[in-house]
DNA sequence: ATTTAGCCATCCAAAATACGTATCGGTCCA
DNA sequence: TGGACCGATACGTATTTTGGATGGCTAAAT
């Protein structure tokens, strides 16, 4: 006993099969329109009458009729068929990377303006790739592509995982931010020798060890040494206390889209003049669909961001 | 060479498979669950991605996998197969009677008080039954019994057609209905004498012909001749002519529930007593299968109707 | 490093299923 | 009453599916 002796359910052929008779109305039509001939066609809506336990269609040799089951079940029918198709062309696309959902990891910093500029690209060249958006500080964003919850993380070097890849997306210059009042806004650029022994809110070495070690490194090379009143991991924590008029602080362009009251911001040469580097890393071996139209977008970044350090 | 070298469709039985698979992630288990072994499932879902054109699951020896397509794929299978038994399970009560839709048929008169009262006792014991109603006079709903168009005609006799079945289902009193002022409203009860010689809005032998023709026998029988006026097929347009003063009119007492100002009704002697008579009308070989549960309804009525004319 | 166990893919013969041709039985029309 | 039409059935054939055996591969155990 295999079991196979009733089947408690039917199947598409049997579906496509009934609704081709229901709209002629006739089998030997039907049969022509199924490419087949007329006496299989007629065993199929029998197997599928004898599964649903319902006669579907009243047939005489003369006429075919619909049953008042048979026009409720040619709705649904034809229902069930045209979601066969919708699933089968949504998984191709997905397949095909036209459509899907990129799970994007990225930090506070890049928030400010280089993923706004992203999604804007995304909505006028992959509209059919969803981003769904995950803020977390680059270490974090490390351990989550390794564990598959983002796709790709949008953080800061250096990148030394050999099963990432990773482009250059932008980089931007320094600003410094300064309390009103304070007497360098009277210049239109500074220098970091302005900060020499001047009050500075500086990044905490260990939540945000990458502006940490690139102001540190800056500083050193020109043999500067500001007096650190702070540190903090958080930019806007950062203007706020610049607000407050404790010191100034070196920040990333980005973060003049913050727009906090009194607090302005003024160029500062430094070498190299973009030291603000972000990446974008990924998983050589993600094979999400979509991810290949994403790095496109991202790569008309690297594009611009190659131009501008030039 | 049968043509059928490449399907573009997939089967139900392979989108089973795949949800099995998936849910499972692993071909084993998945196959015991479709009381099968492990060789033909590889084969179903193989078969179901080549259809597709797309990877569905990621297998390697160690571990299957969920591939991006693959999981919006498992989404919209599980929603077919969601689909399919509703369908099925939708289908198997139409074709039971507890569900479906019955077009009934009715006369104008019958939709003052019968038929609301019908319609509550739907409501109640066939919630599932949807009822289509259509408005029609007796000969049309004839007319529309035969070529299918209602399933059950509410009609005043006679109902000569063999192929139909007919129930009495109300025998109402016939009722007068008189001006504001007239000088019969003084009794509380009237006879047919009452009206001899005296303006009478009458029915029209053509539209209403069934009213036309019992009123004209029960004047006959008593020797009683009134003075038709004018002649009508609608009841409502036979009050408004009354309310204008016109003259008497005789209705069934259903068209009380009309309520137009300054008519006023009187009850009155008639023999038989209840000589308004409706009744149900369908095709006896009408197969809809809702039938039987509304006819349930109607012989309720039936019932009610035998034990007033007691 | 080697062995072992687990797992999916492939191969192949057997079983199940579907198909097509021929034919039957019934209805409608001439 | 005979012919045309139509769906159901019978039956031999072709296709598909199935299950057991086997192979290849990987991770874990020894």
């Amino acid at each position: 006993m295999t079991g196979a002796s009733f089947w408690s359910q039917f199947e598409l052929r049997q579906l496509r099969c009934f609704v081709a008779a229901a709209e002629e109305l006739h089998f030997g039509r039907a049969a022509a329109r199924m490419n087949m001939t007329q006496p299989p066609l007629s065993r199929q809506i029998q197997l599928l009458e004898h599964v649903l336990g319902v006669k579907l269609l009243d047939r005489t040799s003369r006429a075919v009729k619909l049953t008042p089951a048979g026009r409720v079940f040619l709705l649904e029918a034809r229902r069930i068929l045209r979601l066969t198709e919708s699933a089968a062309l949504a998984t191709r696309r997905i397949a095909s990377g036209e459509a899907g959902t990129i799970t994007l990891g990225f930090t506070a910093a890049s928030g400010y303006s280089f993923l706004p500029r992203l999604l804007l690209q995304r909505a006028s060249h992959a509209p059919n790739i969803d981003v769904a958006l995950k803020e977390m500080v680059s270490s974090e964003q490390v351990e989550s592509l390794l564990t598959g919850r983002i796709d790709v993380g949008l953080l800061r070097p250096p990148i030394t995982r050999g099963e990432f890849t990773t482009i250059k997306v932008a980089s931007e210059r320094l600003v410094a931010a300064l309390p009103f009042g304070d007497r360098r806004l009277g210049n239109a650029s500074l220098r970091l020798a302005d900060f020499d022994r001047q009050p500075l809110i500086m990044y905490a070495p260990d939540g945000a060890r990458y502006f940490h070690d690139m102001l540190a490194a800056l500083f050193e090379a020109e043999g500067v040494t500001p007096i650190t009143i702070q540190s903090l991991s958080q930019i806007h924590s950062m203007l706020a206390l610049v607000r407050a008029g404790i010191g100034a602080a070196l920040v990333p362009e980005a973060a003049m889209s913050l727009h906090f009251d009194d607090v302005h911001f003024r160029a500062i040469e430094t070498n190299p003049p973009r030291p603000v580097e972000l990446f974008a890393a990924w998983r050589t071996d993600n094979d999400n669909p979509a991810l290949a139209g994403f790095l496109d977008l991202l790569r008309q970044d690297e594009q611009d961001a190659v131009a501008a350090s030039d």
